[in-house]
Formats: C-alpha cells, structure tokens, sequence
RNA sequence: GCUGUGGUAGCUCAGUGGUAGAGCACUCCCUUGGUAAGGGAGAGGUCGAGAGUUCAAUCCUCUCUCACAGCACCA
C-alpha cells in the first residue's frame, strides 16, 4: 500500500496509507476525537469521515464545535431525514432535492395533495423517531447505469432526471439513512443520532417549481431550520419575532403612515405621518444632491410610446409597463402611451435640448422620479416591492475620462447618506462585462478600471461579480446592513454609453466635433417607498427625532395647566418642531402609554409644577427617566434636534 | 404569473345554513389623576365582489379580486 502524509492544522505531518478514511485517522489520534468527529476539512474541502483519502493533504478534523461544518452537516441529514420520513408516511410521494439554505433547508416533493400544518406536526415527530434510532448513515459509489435502473423501478422521474444531469466525469453517490436511501454528494454525519433532535423545527411549505423553472411542475416545497443546540433554535425563533415586530406594514398602521388598497395594488396612500417622513427624507436628500452638483428637474409620467421604442424600452421592458390608451380628437388611431418605468430617456431629452459644450460635462440631473412598473402580483411586499415608486434618480453626462471622478464623488456622497441615515455598514458589489454585450474590450477595460480604482482610492472593500454588468456597461451595487443584520440592495451606479447613442445625445468637443457622452444612472436610496420601509424596520419605528412625523407630544397632567401646554406647543412650532398637544380628559399614564406606542420620540409632561416654575418634564422615547429643563432650554435643545444631520 | 392559506367593526380576532360577537380604539358621562391602560354607558358591520345551490347563504359551490407565505420575476 501506498503512503500519504497528511498535515494537521497544529504543522505536524504523519504518514498513514492511501485510502485511509478520516474517521480512521481522527481514531488514530485520540478515541474522543474518533467519538467528537463529525466531518473533516480535506485541502479545505468538506469530507465526510468515511470517504477515503488517497493522496498527501491538508486535513483538519471538525467536531460540533466548528459551527459552518456543522450547521451544514446537521441541516444537510435533517433534508434526508425528512425525506425518510416524508416516505415512510406517504410512500407514493416522489422525491426531488432538499439543499441547506439560510438558516435551515428545504426538500421539495412531488405529492397531489398539499401539505398541511398538522402533516408537519407528523413529519416532526417521524424525524425525531429515526434521530433517536441512532440509523447509521451509509456512503456508496455507485454506477451510474445501476443508480438510474433504482430509480426507474422505484418510480422517482426527478432523481433519474437529476441523475441525467449529473456531469459524465462525477461520481455517482448513494447515502443511507439507514433504510433509506437518497442520491447525495456529500458529506453527512455518521449516523442519525448526531443531529441534535431539539434544534430543528418545520416552518412552512410553499410550492417551488422543479429546478427553479416556471414551466415546470409545481412541487410541494418544506422548509425547516435548525442549529446546534436548542438555545440556537430559540434565539433564531425570538429574532424572527423581532423582525415581525418591526414589520413595516405593521408599523405603518400602527403608526398611522400609510395604507394600500385593492382599488390600487402596490401603490401606497401616503397619510400625512407617512408622508412627513417622507418630506424628511426627500428634503434631506435635495441638500445633499444640492452640494453635490446636482440639478433637480421634473420630467413627464405619460410618454408616447415612439420614445421607448427609440430608448429599447418597448422591445425589452414592455412586459412591465402601463400602458395609457387616448382616444386623440380626429385620429384614425388610439395614441399609445405608457407611463415611465425609468426616467432616464426623459433625462436624456432634457440633455438634448441646447447644443451641450465639454465645457458643460459632467452634467449631473437629478429627479426625484416617479415611476410605474406592472410588478407580477405575487412579487409585491408592502413597501417593498410595488408598482407606483419614486426613485432618487440621476443621470450624470459625462466623458469616458470623467467616470472615475464621479464615481468616486458618487460613493463618497452615498457613504455620507448612508452614514446619516443611521447605516454605518455597506458593501459595494462591481459588476463585470457579461458574455453578450455591446462594445471593445479595450472600452471594457477602461471604464471597469475606473469604477475599479474609484472604489480602490477610497479604500474602501468590494466584491467582484463577474459577468453580472448590464449588456451595455459595468455596475456598482452598493447593500446596506440594518440593525437586525438583514442586508438591502439600494444603491447602485452604472455606466451606459447605450442610451446616449440610441436618444442620440452629443456634446460638442474640444476638437469642435460632437462626441458621444456616457450616461451614468445612480441612485442612492432606491425607491423612496422600499427605503422608507427600510428605515421604519432598522428603527423600528423608532425614528430619529429629524425624521420622526410627530416630534414631541406636550400632555397636560391637570386641565389647569391646558393653556401651558397650548403654549409650549405655539413656541415649540414655531421654532420648526413638529408639536402637538395632548389636553386630553386622560391620565397621564395613559397619555405616556399611548405616545409612546405610537414611537413619539419625546414627551413634555406639564402639571401645575411645571406652570409655576416655566418647565417642562421631557421624556425620551425608550427611557424610563424624566428630566426637567427650563421652557427656553427645552425649546433650543428640540429644535437643534429638529434639523437634519449637517454635511460634511 | 404559479402553489397554498386567508378576507367578519377602525385594529386584533371568535362564530353560525335561519341577516352576528369579544377585546382594544371611538363617542358621551363620572373622574383632575405626576410618567406605559381609572370607572361607567353608548354607538359602530351589505361578514372582499359577483354568480349559483337552497324556503333561507356571512357559512356550501364556482368565478373574480386583494392580502399573506413561498416560488418565479426584478432588461
């Protein structure tokens, strides 16, 4: 027999034979590691304590104390240990592919009938049965030609399917939950008992089409999560309800912000709350496009469809767009119109208009643009995804050797925005030359080098996507982190040299000849709508107090101090803070509880006290505390907090 | 768009083949109370829309619509 040498993560290098298996060699180090193994790092790849090594490595042995390994070996046995189970309970229900995602995994079956909330409770119960048989998990190699006829007479199409579309040169793998057995690459854990059976919990099922395709069959689709231990499990049950409490559609009721309704699918009715934060946000943002270099504009909604069929909107984007009949006094014909699903052709007609010089560029026009887009019906979510939105659009008219400057003003601006808003966290994606595109590589080559050392000087980190970029040119995406950890797409950057040639915009160069400028649309906030949503879930509501719809509430504690409180309000609005009064025959306890909930972020609190002595009782949102300040001071400190964050 | 589940008072939800109920909110009365719900009374619903079955439909059937959870989509 052959020997290998296999070196540990301490440095030391032993010999063993070729073919050795990990859990022989985790034996041979130490009887609780043989018991502790779960799987083994091989050259850094996932091994499975069984399969055989058979050239020198670099090997390292996990345990359940190396979380990704076993968090993925622990979701990945559940998905067949559900399966077996799914099998054993319905033998006819056909298998399909059941991956570790997220938090958890999924397995899709095939089965006429829907599951139902009481068949998980069944299959739970199944599953912890065949973890407490402790079933020994078995690997095989098998033929491919022998995999297919099990599968043929067994009466699983999927598997022969996902069989067939195993690449020639692969191995084929069988894996055995004890007497069942599933077409698996690997790895899993030596046998049932070692997935923890209190960590994991069924959460739902939805239909999922076969590979992800909506021409294919519908499958009945079972998620679970599941972790290493039960405390795991409840932390991640507790952040969910965290996340459901900061839902913004929630919120938006209770805060009294917004509503949506059947006559108008995904388009919001802003109330005046709502649309004070709004306001807040819209404002905030024209300053900072202001100091930027930005030009606002306004462009139309309704555009003749002879634009977007110059623009390739009409070829590419129709699918999603409204379209506007009118009947035209005299014409033979309806015109056809469509509301804009961008702005950006609009934008270039505002270019157009004048003979632009070099000396114009970069030319920088921003709208706060509202758009319409026919989203499917199941793709909208509150705020989040809808059909009527506002887009904190520009376009920047520049020159192939301008991009590397704007985009670096542009990440700058955003970084700011971003910081203000209260998101410190962001990453920044760059999107490569796809393989059907426009253009030379050497103008590839140039314009990705630009966005590339844009993000480079500022030193700031990024990822590459290669070949995600539009046809057209390469892009930035820029995610925000909230406070909960989840992760948001908002801005983005990209580079287009397409549009200017189709909307044949020009300037007119040094050299007195026209050129062709490049078009860079950017956003920063996205849609007005989703990051609105946005910001109500990372506060929780609890906005800061520039952006809060109601600033302060003024409660009188006796009716006797009513024309205090009146007031306190008078002076507190008339130095820019949004006050009211609350005179109301009611505790203050009561009046504390419901300002509270509805996320005021301060409360002025006036009994007879404070009308002797000219005071206020301020309380904060989310503090227990009260502080009393003097009617002057008070009024100074709430409307320095009433302006937006200053630019720097 | 697809699969599944839903739509009953402003909100959260219960309920029944014989045209409906709770809690909170709302209105009024009592209470003037010092920092997260004081007490009492009252008003409020075409039971998502349309069609069908039935003596009778909020309830059963069908269609539509919207929402929710996924999937697909997001040039």
């Amino acid at each position: 027999m052959a020997q290998i040498s296999l070196t540990f993560p301490d440095g030391n290098i032993r010999t063993y034979e070729a073919g050795v298996t990990a859990a022989e060699v985790a034996a041979s180090i130490a009887p609780s590691l043989a018991k502790a193994a779960i799987s083994a790092q091989v050259d850094g790849k996932h091994w499975d304590l069984a399969w055989p090594i058979t050239a020198d490595a670099a090997l390292s042995i996990n345990t359940m104390k190396d979380e990704a390994p076993a968090l993925e070996l622990i979701r990945h046995d559940l998905a067949h240990i559900m399966a077996r189970a799914v099998q054993e309970l319905w033998p006819d229900v056909k298998v399909t592919i059941g991956p570790v995602r997220d938090q958890g995994w999924f397995y899709d079956f095939d089965r006429a009938e829907p599951f139902t909330p009481e068949d998980l409770g069944a299959i739970e119960a199944r599953m912890k049965q065949i973890i407490n048989a402790r079933e020994p998990v078995k690997t095989e190699l098998w033929d491919r030609a022998r995999a297919r006829k099990y599968y043929e007479e067994r009466g699983e199409p999927f598997k022969v399917e996902l069989l067939d579309r195993i690449p020639g040169g692969e191995d084929i793998r069988m894996y055995w939950h004890g007497n069942w057995q599933d077409l698996c690459r690997g790895p899993h854990l030596q046998h049932t008992g070692q997935v923890p059976a209190d960590a994991f919990k069924l959460t739902h099922v939805a239909g999922a089409y076969w590979l992800g395709d909506a021409s294919r069959p519908m499958l009945q689709r079972i998620y679970g999560v599941a972790f290493r231990n039960r405390d795991d499990l409840k932390a991640h049950l507790t952040m969910l309800e965290e996340a459901a409490k900061r839902d913004h559609r929630k919120l938006g009721r209770e805060m009294d912000l917004f509503h949506l309704q059947e006559e108008a699918p995904g388009m919001v009715f802003w109330h005046p709350n709502g649309w004070q934060i709004w306001r807040g946000l819209e404002d905030f943002m024209r300053g900072r496009l202001r100091a930027a270099g930005y030009q606002e504009i306004r462009t139309p909604q309704v555009v003749d469809r002879v634009l977007w069929e110059k623009s390739g909107h009409w070829e590419a984007y129709r699918e999603n767009m409204f379209i506007v009949e009118v009947d035209e006094e005299g014409a033979k014909e309806k015109r056809i119109n469509a509301l804009k699903p961008m702005n950006c052709p609009c934008h270039v007609q505002v270019y157009n208009q004048g003979l632009k010089s070099y000396r114009d560029l970069p030319l920088r026009l921003a709208e706060f643009g509202s758009c319409h887009r026919y989203e499917s019906s199941g793709s909208m979510h509150g705020l989040m995804r809808v059909r009527g939105f506002t887009q904190d659009d520009a376009h920047i008219f520049c020159t192939e050797d301008q991009i590397e400057s704007e985009c670096g003003a542009f990440i700058k601006l955003l970084s700011s925005v971003y910081r203000d808003l209260g998101f410190e966290k962001f990453d920044i994606k760059l999107s490569t030359r796809p393989e059907v595109r426009i253009g030379t590589d050497a103008q590839w080559d140039k314009v990705e080098g630009a966005l590339q050392s844009a993000i480079e000087n500022l030193g700031l980190p990024y990822e590459i996507n290669p070949g995600d970029g539009a046809f057209y040119g390469p892009k930035l995406d820029f995610k925000l982190t909230d406070a909960i950890g989840r992760e948001w797409q908002c801005g983005t950057f990209q580079v287009d040299p397409n549009l200017p040639e189709r909307l044949d915009a020009e300037y007119v160069g040094e050299d007195g000849a026209k050129h062709r400028p490049y078009m860079l649309h950017r956003a920063i906030l996205g849609s007005f709508e989703r990051f609105i949503g946005i910001l109500i879930e990372n506060y929780a509501g609890k906005l800061p107090f520039w952006l809060a719809p109601r600033q302060v509430v003024v409660a009188s504690i006796v009716s006797d101090a009513d024309g205090y409180v009146n007031e306190v309000v008078a002076a507190l609005k008339k130095a820019g803070v949004r006050a009211e009064a609350d005179i109301r025959n009611e505790k203050i306890n009561y009046k504390v509880r419901e300002h509270s909930v509805g996320k005021v972020p301060v409360i002025l609190a006036v009994g007879m006290k404070e009308v002797e002595e000219r005071t206020v009782s301020l309380r904060r949102l989310g503090e227990n505390r009260t502080e009393s300040l003097g009617f002057e001071s008070a009024l100074s400190t709430l409307a320095f907090d009433a302006l937006p964050p200053p630019m720097n």
